[in-house]
RNA sequence: UCCGGAGUAGCUCAAUGGUAGAGCGGGUGGCUGUUAACCACUAGGCUGGGGGUUCGAGUCCCUCCUCCGGAGCCA
């Protein structure tokens, strides 16, 4: 079928083009029609003019609906009255199929509304281009660790057990056995970097927590690097380093979609590495006397890490937490063991965290201390311990939300936008 | 799970305890340059469910359901 792309319009000005999509919107004026026509790659402005066409093809734009699938074909010219400038005066049109009423309208709706109609919703202008934003993400990311010696090492969905005891996670019937849905490819990554040296794993996981805010699904997409030999400042280095790639990577590749998203890009063209770092006791020092209830050894609230990345223009690396509040696999600061040696990236304009992750604990003899600490049960980290046992070495990792990314990048406040089909306490279709 | 908010036409929302309405969308008609076009006409309702107060309830009370926002937990 010889078609044009929207996106393509201009290269066939003073030429025949035929455009397949769907009709967006139209307007008549009598003995003219016109018809807005959408094909996923952009807008495009159709003129139909009674002399110029077929009578059944006249009688075709009075009758075809919002989202009807149609052919136009037509002379493409300049015209600065049209919505991106160019128009297709129609010499034929045909109608594929003609959608009943279509729910969605080019009116306000709510967004419980347009999440029952996500299916439908995801041909708009924006979900299209949030879409394209987060493809362009997932590419960066690959790219990133593609092109810096890492190995693509995928992680098992099915785990057997909660692997950091912490989480709320969904429970599966497996052959009469329990089992669980990954809520971290961490462990399995760890196993990997010991053998390929740098491993990095991009996959679903998901949490059964009874959360509802704008910042949780129950399912979302996480990269996962892991790297024999490095330490937490290493840690930090590759993070800084991967997050200013793949912001540089969009305001490069997706600018049109940036700017149908009327995303103020200013703010995106500051993150360069190095980003600023501080210590959880530093970043402690500066809730002192604010009112988010933050109390010392604790974990830092939503509207502590508002407060905090809010100082900073770029995201900030939190380092060093109390170890209490973190898992049982970071290793702790030798400096002052009541820290662990793990850092949170939160990002800028409210946004918060978006990376977690540090240098793991190597030593036999403290793991099985920590995992006996947290009241976890052994038997399951056997052959978790094997990796102590058999040429253990310092190692460090963490993992990137990509949804909570593709918000910050996007302009986005709720997670639930920044995925195809987003799955919610309360959402499981479509 | 806790705290707050909301359920009225297909959608977004109005309506002092006293006749349920508008805009958009749909339908019909009009217009040769429209820009979320415009103009005229028109159809469309178990006011989330159940119970109560009242001469009278969309409105007040109780209860249940659903959804939204936030907290905790996290990416």
């Amino acid at each position: 079928m010889k078609q044009t792309a929207v996106s393509k319009i201009a290269e066939m000005n003073g030429k025949e083009a035929t455009v397949n999509g769907w009709l967006y919107n139209k307007r008549s004026s009598g003995k003219l029609w016109f018809l807005i026509i959408r094909d996923g790659t952009g807008i495009l402005q159709a003129v139909v003019s009674k002399n110029d066409v077929a009578a059944g093809v006249f009688l075709d734009c009075d009758r075809v609906t919002q989202e009807s699938s149609v052919q136009v074909t037509g002379l493409v010219h300049e015209d600065r009255r049209s919505p991106g400038g160019y128009e297709l005066q129609v010499r034929d049109m045909r109608l594929l199929q003609i959608a009943q009423e279509y729910p969605i309208t080019p009116k306000e709706h709510g967004s419980a509304f347009l999440m029952d109609h996500r299916h439908l919703w995801l041909r708009s202008s924006k979900q299209t281009a949030i879409l394209r934003i987060r493809h362009e993400i997932i590419r960066a990311c690959r790219d990133f660790f593609d092109s810096n010696g890492f190995t693509l090492v995928d992680a098992p969905i099915f785990t057997p057990n909660a692997c950091e005891g912490t989480s709320t996670l969904f429970e599966t019937d497996y052959f009469g056995e329990k089992a669980y849905l990954t809520q971290s490819g961490q462990l399995y990554m760890e196993a990997a970097a010991m053998a390929v040296g740098k491993a990095y794993c991009f996959g679903p996981t998901f949490r059964a927590e009874k959360s509802k805010t704008r910042r949780h699904l129950t399912e979302f997409w996480m990269i996962e690097p892991e790297v024999a030999y490095l330490d937490l400042d290493g840690d930090m280095d590759l993070a800084e380093a991967f997050v200013a790639y793949i912001v540089r990577r969009v305001l490069k590749s997706r600018e049109q979609e940036l700017k149908v998203l009327e995303r103020d890009t200013a703010p995106l063209e500051k993150i360069s590495a190095p980003f600023p770092r501080l210590s959880y006791d530093e970043a402690a020092e500066m809730l002192k006397g604010q009112s988010t209830g933050f109390t010392y050894g604790s974990d830092f609230g939503a509207p502590d890490e508002t407060l905090i990345s809010g100082k900073f223009e770029k995201p900030v690396l939190v380092h060093r937490y109390p170890a209490a509040v973190k898992a049982f696999y970071m290793k702790k600061d030798p400096k002052d063991p009541s820290k662990a040696l793990c850092v949170d990236m939160l990002a800028p304009e409210g946004v918060g965290e978006i990376i977690g992750g540090g240098q793991r604990e190597d030593d036999y003899d403290t793991l099985v201390a920590a995992i006996q600490k947290h009241g976890l049960p052994m038997e399951p980290f056997e052959w978790y311990l094997d990796l102590r046992r058999y040429g253990s070495v310092p190692h460090s990792g963490f993992g990137l939300g990509i949804e909570r990314t593709v918000g910050w990048i996007c302009g986005i406040p709720h997670v639930r936008e920044t995925i195809p089909f987003p799955r919610l306490m309360h959402r499981l279709t479509p």
